[in-house]
DNA sequence: CTAATGTCTCTAGTAGCTATAGCTGCAAGA
DNA sequence: TCTTGCAGCTATAGCTACTAGAGACATTAG
C-alpha cells in the first residue's frame, strides 16, 4: 500500500491534485491508515496513471470520467471510446489550425516592426486596427500556457 | 456617445465583458448618463477594439495592459512592445509544437482501434499505459476549447 | 525524544470570462 | 398616459483544473 506522497511520486501527479481528483469523484475514496492517512493499492495507481496520461493528451476531465467508466466495462463495444478519442483529435487539430493563423499574424507584426518609436510601431498599429490583418482569426480566446 | 450595448455590438465584445474590463482596470470608467448608464466616446471604442484584437491574437490580459500603457506613450522606443509580441509568438509556436505531438499520439491511438470491445481497445489500452507512447508529451494540461 | 518531513482538512486564489437575480431606465405603441 | 419590453444597473456565484496557504496531526530518522 502506498501513501499519497508515494503514489504521487510514482505517477507524476502532485499530491493536492490526487486529493482533488478524489474530491470530484474521479478517484474512489481510498482506505485509511489508523492515523487517517490515505492508502492506495495497485488498482488506484493504475487508475491514476490512466487519468494522468489522458490529461497529458489533453482530454478534459469530463471526457476522462467517461473513458474511465467505459474501461470498467470491458464487454461493451469500444465505439464510444473511439468517438471520444476522435473528438479529442479533432479538437486538437482545430486548435492547431487556429494557432497557426495567429502565428502568421504575429510573425507579420513582428517582422514589420521597424524598431523605432511607439508612434510608428507596426505592432501597436496592427493591434489597434484589425483591418490590417490577413485573416479573420477572431474567435479565439484561450489561455497560452 | 454610445451606450454599452452599441459599443459592444460595434466592437464584437459582449456587454458583460466590457463591464468586466472596466472592473479590472483595462478600460477607464466612462461617463454616465443622467440615469447612471455608461456612455462611451470614440477613444473608448478604439481602446476596446485594441483589446479585442489583442485577445483574438491570444495575448493574455496582463500583456494587453502593458501594450495599452505603451500605446499611450508614443515617444518611447517600441522595443518593449516588440518584446511582448515576440514572447507571444514564441508561446504560440511552443503550443503548436506541443499540440502536434498530441495529434500524432491521438492519431496512432485512433488508427489502431479495431472497433471491437473495450477489452481489446487500443484507445483504452494506450491511455492506461504511457509506455506505449512514442513521445514524452507529458507536461501538457490546458483545456480544449 | 526530538526534529523534520508528510499528511490531514478547509479555504481561497488563478484566468477570463459567463450566468443569474433582482432592480431601474428608457423608448415606442395603444 | 400607461404599459410593455428590452436595455442597463449592481452584486454574487459559477466555470476548468488546479495551486497555495494555514494550522493541526502522523510518521519516521537520528
Amino acid at each position: 500500500m502506498l501513501t499519497i506522497g508515494k503514489l504521487a511520486a510514482e505517477t507524476g501527479v502532485k499530491v493536492p491534485t490526487v486529493r482533488y481528483y478524489e474530491q470530484i469523484g474521479l478517484l474512489p475514496p481510498p482506505e485509511r491508515s489508523s492515523g487517517n492517512q490515505r492508502l492506495y493499492g495497485p488498482l488506484a495507481r493504475q487508475r491514476l496513471a490512466f487519468i494522468r496520461h489522458s490529461r497529458a493528451l489533453g482530454f478534459p476531465l469530463d471526457a476522462i470520467r467517461d473513458l474511465l467508466s467505459l474501461s470498467d466495462r470491458p464487454d461493451l463495444p469500444c465505439s464510444a471510446a473511439d468517438a471520444i478519442a476522435k473528438a479529442q483529435l479533432a479538437a486538437v487539430q482545430a486548435r492547431i489550425a487556429q494557432l497557426k493563423a495567429l502565428e502568421l499574424e504575429l510573425q507579420r507584426m513582428v517582422i514589420q516592426c521597424a524598431h523605432g518609436t511607439i508612434a510608428d510601431c507596426r505592432v501597436i498599429e496592427v493591434l489597434g486596427d484589425h483591418g490590417q490583418c490577413a485573416h479573420d482569426h477572431h474567435a479565439v480566446a484561450e489561455p497560452m500556457e
